[in-house]
DNA sequence: CGTGGAGTTGAACGATGTCAATCTTAGTGG
DNA sequence: CCACTAAGATTGACATCGTTCAACTCCACG
């Protein structure tokens, strides 16, 4: 259980993604070629399976991952003890507590992850020594800030089915470059981690799946797996949101 | 009318505040005063009457403005012309299109305000030519990202009357230094801005305002300023946060 | 076969949004 | 200084959506 009154001021995950992508152009800024040659340098591999922890809440985190296949969640609990999903990380995205001392959210793998290790005091002391690469970072972060302002809005502003729509959105852009069939969009994650992303109770996603498809939207192939049967409403439905 | 339906990738209001500031402690890192110095020398200083506008959406800015005094809105509109707040911006805060090219908030001074306009080519180059001030940029906007993601979660989980006391918390956090009398909190903002900021709608916001009041918790004073009446109701809520 | 976790479904409740009417306030001009 | 006006704020009635609680189903795994 998390009692944790005190939450230090920490866990900037990096690479957090928020509940909408844009809705055209890869998901994620991705680092230069040169950028991703001089961090190999100092980085090493790490494989987590399906569950497994990157990091714990409150974890003094002596470094910063950046996931190269898998999803993850980071989230954290509520005073009621009930969870929140902050983001859902993918490919390509940065985890730790850079500008933090400690972290807040407790990153767990989804699926199977296979993600860089960067030791944070070696991480630090190259982006302080070379601009171009430190800037890159300022501009994912930067970046991920703008994603984490429409998240916010998305949650506060938009019915429990376009909060669903626009997580296949996400997902999709995220499967796409992994070479998904058309259409099909595969949900790695629970119900319940869908309900604590969307902010919504699990019935209210269950319901909300359901009658998007009974509308005709979409078509639940299986728990893990959707497909979208109606391209237009689903894109009409992603642009009356913000 | 808003009806660009292509928003730009950008907008990066980087001092962007959101709800729920930490509880304690102040509410923005600074920059340090070697950086302040230098970027001073790049800098001009610049004056906004209240309810003028600092950036349109849309625009090219050339300049990032550093606030020095006074508050404002970052915004955009949702399809429907309703208009949601990002942030509110205060003293310290950073806002510009930094990593993006356009700008996709519009933001109107509240108060009047004055800022420190610093050219972004000029502030690019020497952000690039300067590890240790980009730094500074860097860790500043991973704490804007923790941040906004807090607002998310606060957004979309917590009550009318939560939002309210947060937004008061983050007013106080930031009056404060300015030696405003204990307990007396200013809102400087129109209840439409606090409805279009807490995701609410007026009449929720007056309604939980005046439901505070009864349950003792605040006093309303007049329309711009309120008091803590019960400091452990208060803080009881808000740990009750997230 | 059970068994347990995840998911679905139903019914009732509650919080917030919406619409409409009214009140308050600040600002304007006589 | 006062009356008028328009914008902002409040209040009430009602509709809506999501939550909660409870029961039930489905499926994977022993």
């Amino acid at each position: 259980m998390n009692k944790s009154g005190k939450r230090a001021d920490s866990a900037a995950s990096l690479g957090a993604v928020p509940l909408r992508a844009d809705k055209i152009g890869a998901a994620n800024p991705m680092l230069s070629i040169e950028a991703r040659q001089k961090l190999a340098l100092i980085a090493s591999i790490r494989h987590f399976s399906a569950g497994e922890t990157l990091f714990h809440e409150g974890d003094e985190a002596a470094f910063i991952f950046n996931i190269i296949s898998g999803v993850a969640k980071s989230y954290s609990f509520l005073p009621d003890g009930r969870e929140v999903i902050q983001a859902f990380l993918f490919a390509n995205d940065l985890i730790g507590p850079l500008g933090g001392e400690s972290f807040v959210n407790t990153v767990k793998a989804i699926t199977p992850v296979v993600a860089y290790t960067l030791p944070l005091p070696a991480l630090v002391k190259l982006l302080r020594s070379d601009p171009g690469l430190q800037w890159q970072f300022l501009i994912k972060a930067c970046h991920e800030l703008r994603q984490a302002q429409q998240h916010a809005i998305a949650l506060s502003q938009n019915s429990a089915k376009q909060r669903l729509l626009m997580l296949f959105n996400l997902l999709r852009l995220h499967n796409e470059p992994l070479g998904a069939s058309a259409g099909h969009i595969h949900l790695p994650m629970t119900r319940t981690d869908i309900a604590d992303y969307t902010g919504l109770a699990v019935e209210t996603v269950s319901r909300a799946l359901h009658q998007l498809q009974r509308e005709g939207v979409i078509r639940l192939i299986n728990q893990q797996c959707i497909e979208i049967t109606d391209e237009s409403t689903f894109a009409a439905a992603l642009a009356m949101e913000i």
